[in-house]
RNA sequence: GGAGCGGUUGGGCAUUUGGUUAAGCCCAGCGGACUUAUAAUCCGCUGUUCCCCUGACCGGGACUUGAGGGUUCAACUCCCUCCCGCUCCGCCA
């Protein structure tokens, strides 16, 4: 009777493909997410667990994602997915950051013209428009890539809500005292009469008159103190002062020579900043001494055509710091010139000295903060200048360079004039040079003392200025990578006061009354209420509509008495209200915890949202929204270079999802160090799908596609009957857990992948699933030992399914719905929890780690490695074929005799040969191991292809072995394998 | 200017809290087994130079973690100097 033997064999079955096909896939289990409402089922079950929030940093909602959105957004699903499994209570609220210029700017764009006919609401309705239409975007761009969040009530920094709670922060900071107004220099458009931002501004090639101008020092040469601090001005004895001594002997006057491309901010010149540590030179030509800095001192006494020049002292630039000078034309009741110090010069082009208008550059009206300057700007909108001597007053800015060099000319002043070709700031929109120019702005102080009723983790601050608090709240930050910590300090110990106003539409205005009488701010906290009041209702589009104009009625200056007022204009700035984002949350959510736990941005954030966001929870709660912050990288190209559109080295995830899957932009995220920068192109997206491959076959459809009649309640053996390869790698699989279980707590995700993937190639694919297939495919379908091999595969593929669904989170999901079924299930991998040792090993008294089993296989795995050799060269030789086919001596000695002795049972399997001998060696206690492979003994069965000498012992069965025979007699007598007990 | 990262075998990615022989995985390459995970799976080889051995292979030994120093009984790991590559933020009179 011809028996198909191949048909009494349990081979694996299923119907989970091999093939993933995921991007078309994935759209089908995302809309089961949504069918079922799996973010809000999560939040009912999570309900009352303690609370995990990772509060999200909004994107810029003016473009479709790129790979820095990706990793952004797959690393805080890992963050918050792994914190949900882990117990936790932990929702995801996507944000969006809607206002601002780069918006405004699109939109103006598509306007063109008809800008300027239209209201500020008409227009702000358009940026709305655009914003929308990119959140909408960037939302269904987020979820196609697996992040889960409750993305159909995301916030927005546009909603009345959200504008409300900017508005009552700014009111906070402005009734607090923190808030003032004054002049600052900005990009000004003279064409446009507008300030710019520095998005506004293009940089192009211009042409400008450079000029070498003399100014006569005042002060009386002895006066001056040179320092002598570390040695570094040898060769002068230190009580004389050699600029005196020149001075006195030679009776010439002293200058100093400034350089620069705008002689038109020549009459706003208020000081000469020389570099504190540079040295400088007294250079004695014909008629006069001029100070220079050493290093150009060559090149200045060239252009300046004294090149015999000789220098007679020499002195740090701090020397000059406080001496006075003459205006090259101004006379000196009028003005008078003061040396400064400033650590921002360059001693790479002019001659080391610059001259300071604080009205016309930011660095300029920095130092004149500092020394006290006068920042009066005397150039208007239109670029005209006033107040000025007859030959130049009343001309725009760049005519008056030329009559300014006539004029330096006739007062004996310009030593040098030339014209350079440079990199020159211009309108991006009419493309005519713009200029630098003070004008009235909003500023939040960093040095305003707090009031008395705030505390600081409770301790009194009556005496801490705003910036020395938030350096103190910077300590009390978790801040990873830790050298975060000093990157934020350093920005917050030296940036100016925050200017927050911008003469822009398309924001939250800063809703202030001004008095008509005296033009000074109204801080009526009444009124403001009232103001917060309608922005919630109504959105701050009321403070352009009608709704918001009385509401300073009844309310009096505090100034003049006056009782009119009119509405200011300005906008905050951008970053202001995104700094609000956890002051928004938490108002809305009531239980969320305060601070939040986790904020996770690109490190270009620590001068923006952690700042921001620092700068605003301070003003209005008076702590930091955060208690760690985690900086990824930055996204590079395959060079090493930062991602570049233009270069075409850019990888966009969205085309990576449609084309490869979702999952492997997710797997790439996993796979990347993300503390570092991290490097992502198309080939490295290839690679990452080759290891999805691996994981989805060589473990999951491997498990599942031997589950296939395993019922884990009917068939499921205990922890002590498996067999000695079983119990090992369960108790793998439970380490295995435990490391990914704690990476997953340190964000080590890339750590998760490297491990996850040698456990599925080298622990399972490689080894025991090899050595458990005789088991499986040949045992009789209900035997102790094909269960038992069924069971680990189960608990390892429930196991894995868990500890890999915040990475994978549509396969998990997918393999989910196919491992059998039991009834504790939740109806997505995403409701349940990560595995205990317990539900690995299937038992609480079994521990988590025998170090004798371990040590045991460690040795037999090594042995394993030293058989496969020999069998290797037996094939070469065509001694055999499949390793079945051989036959394996072994001759041990001590420690090794007692490790195979122990399991000399499984070694063949072990092995994957039909027959091993163990012999004692000689040689006690050398471990020494000599393997000899032969043709195995016997005959090849035809069913299990062992070979056994006792083939055809069954006469019924002629042609397999005493293992085959049985089963077969037990399949045959019709037995159901599910209640036979062989 | 401020902050920071990286340099491991043909390519990519790991590991290395200073300590047994540093190298595991993937890809590419070469060779093979199996056709019972089958549009799969598994196994072996694959750093350099030099030395020993040999007819030749095989085998054995030494060397090797950007360069050079230092600390140490011991350095891929810590420190210093440098080279190369790169990033973010800021500035450019």
């Amino acid at each position: 009777m011809p028996l198909d033997l191949k048909s009494t064999i349990n081979l694996p079955k299923t119907a989970f493909p091999m093939k993933a096909n995921l991007p078309q896939n994935e759209p089908k289990i995302l809309a089961r997410w949504e069918d079922m409402r799996l973010y809000d089922r999560i939040r009912e079950l999570k309900a009352g667990a303690p609370a995990y929030v990772l509060h999200d940093g909004p994107p810029y909602a003016n473009g479709p994602i790129h790979l820095g959105h990706a990793l952004n957004k797959c690393l805080k699903d890992f963050v918050v997915k792994s914190k949900n499994m882990a117990g936790f209570d932990a929702p995801y609220i996507p944000g969006w950051d809607c206002h601002g210029l780069p918006i405004e700017i699109k939109v103006d764009h598509q306007l063109g013209g008809k800008k300027l006919q239209m209201k500020p609401l008409d227009v702000r309705l358009e940026c709305r428009k655009y914003a929308q239409k990119y959140l909408d975007l960037q939302r269904v761009q987020f979820k196609r890539i697996g992040v889960l969040g409750r993305f159909d009530k995301p916030y927005s920094t546009m909603t009345p809500e959200y504008e409300s709670v900017v508005l009552a922060t700014f009111y906070k900071f402005f009734e607090d005292g923190f808030v003032y107004k004054g002049l600052r220099p900005v990009y000004w458009c003279m064409h446009d009469r507008t300030a710019l931002a520095e998005a506004e501004v293009e940089y192009e090639t211009h042409t400008s008159p450079t000029v070498f101008v003399r100014y006569r020092m005042q002060s009386d040469p002895r006066t001056i103190e040179i320092p002598r601090p570390s040695g570094a001005w040898t060769g002068h004895p230190p009580e004389t002062n050699p600029l005196a001594d020149v001075r006195i002997t030679k009776n010439k006057p002293v200058y100093t020579i400034i350089w620069t491309t705008t002689p038109w901010t020549l009459p706003a010149s208020m000081a000469v900043a020389f570099h504190p540590s540079e040295e400088y030179v007294a250079l004695e030509a014909q008629d006069a001494i001029y100070i220079v800095a050493e290093k150009l001192a060559k090149s200045v006494a060239e252009k300046c055509g004294f090149p015999d020049a000789t220098a007679i002292a020499h002195f740090p630039g701090k020397a000059m710091e406080h001496t006075w000078f003459y205006h090259p034309f101004l006379p000196w009741e009028r003005r008078k010139i003061l040396g400064v110090v400033a650590d921002y010069l360059t001693m790479d082009t002019g001659t080391g000295v610059v001259h300071t208008a604080p009205s016309h550059g930011a660095e300029d009206f920095a130092t004149g903060v500092r020394y006290q300057l006068d920042p009066t700007c005397d150039v208007d909108a239109a670029g005209i200048i006033h107040n000025g001597l007859p030959e130049y007053d009343g001309l725009k800015v760049l005519k008056a360079n030329e009559p300014i060099i006539e004029l330096l000319k006739t007062r004996g002043a310009l030593l040098h004039s030339e014209k350079v070709e440079h990199q020159y700031p211009h309108c991006w929109r009419c493309h005519n040079p713009v200029i630098f120019r003070a004008t009235e702005q909003w500023f939040i102080s960093m040095e305003t003392k707090s009031p008395p009723k705030q505390s600081l983790h409770g301790a009194p601050t009556a005496e801490m200025s705003f910036r020395t608090r938030a350096l103190e709240e910077i300590k009390q930050v978790k801040w990873d990578p830790a050298w975060g910590e000093e990157r934020i300090s350093n920005m917050v110990e030296t940036r100016p006061d925050w200017c927050i106003s911008r003469q822009r539409v398309w924001g939250v205005p800063i809703a202030v009354f001004a008095c008509n009488g005296c033009g000074k701010p109204l801080n009526d906290p009444a009124v403001n209420r009232r103001v917060v009041e309608v922005f919630a209702k109504s959105g701050a589009d009321s403070w352009y509509t009608g709704a918001t104009d009385a509401l300073a009625v009844g309310a009096q200056c505090a100034g003049c008495g006056g009782t009119v007022f009119a509405k200011e204009n300005d906008i905050l700035d951008v970053w202001f209200e995104s700094g609000c984002s956890y002051l928004v949350e938490t108002a809305s959510e009531q239980n969320y915890p305060w601070p939040s736990d986790l904020y996770l941005e690109g490190g270009d954030q620590y001068r923006g949202w952690f700042m921001s966001s620092l700068l605003c929870s301070l003003g209005a709660h008076g702590s930091a929204p955060y208690k760690g912050v985690v900086t990824p990288g930055w996204t590079l190209d395959e060079q090493g270079r930062a991602m570049s559109k233009s270069r075409g080295t850019d990888v966009d995830p969205v085309d990576i999802a449609n084309r490869l899957g979702g999952e492997i932009v997710r797997l790439w995220v996993a796979s990347v160090d993300f503390r570092e920068d991290v490097v992502g192109s198309e080939n490295l997206m290839q690679r990452t799908a080759e290891t999805y491959r691996d994981i989805r076959n060589k473990l999951f459809r491997y498990v599942l596609s031997n589950l296939y009649d395993f019922d884990p309640a009917r068939h499921a053996v205990p922890f002590e009957k498996l067999q000695a390869v079983d119990q090992y790698i369960l108790q793998q699989a439970c380490a295995l857990s435990a490391d990914v279980i704690r990476w997953y707590e340190e964000f080590a995700f890339h750590k998760i992948y490297q491990r996850v993937n040698h456990f599925v190639i080298v622990e399972l694919s490689a080894f025991y699933v090899d050595v458990i297939k005789d088991r499986l495919y040949t045992f009789a379908p209900d035997s102790p030992g094909r269960r038992a091999a069924q069971t680990a595969l189960w608990r390892i593929g429930e196991a894995l399914v868990r500890l890999l669904a915040p990475i994978m989170s549509f396969t998990c999901d997918e393999v989910w719905q196919n491992l059998p079924k039991i009834e504790t299930r939740g109806a997505s991998v995403h409701m349940a929890k990560f595995p205990t040792a317990e539900d690995i090993l299937g038992s609480a008294s079994v521990p988590k780690e025998d170090p004798q089993q371990k040590s045991d296989w460690t040795t037999l795995l090594s042995i394993r490695d030293q058989v496969l050799k020999p069998l290797e060269e037996a094939r070469a030789q065509n001694q055999i074929g499949k390793s079945l086919e051989a036959r394996v001596k072994l001759t041990a000695s001590d420690p090794l005799y007692g490790v195979l002795e122990r399991h000399k049972d499984d070694l063949r399997y072990v092995f994957i040969v039909s027959q091993v001998t163990l012999e004692k060696g000689s040689g006690n206690g050398t471990g020494s191991l000599q393997v000899e492979v032969s043709r195995a003994d016997g005959e090849k069965c035809e069913r299990c292809w062992n070979y056994s000498t006792h083939v055809g012992e069954d006469p019924k069965y002629p042609t397999v072995c005493e293992r085959c025979a049985p089963v077969l007699r037990q399949l045959e007598a019709g037995n159901d394998p599910e209640t036979s007990n062989n």
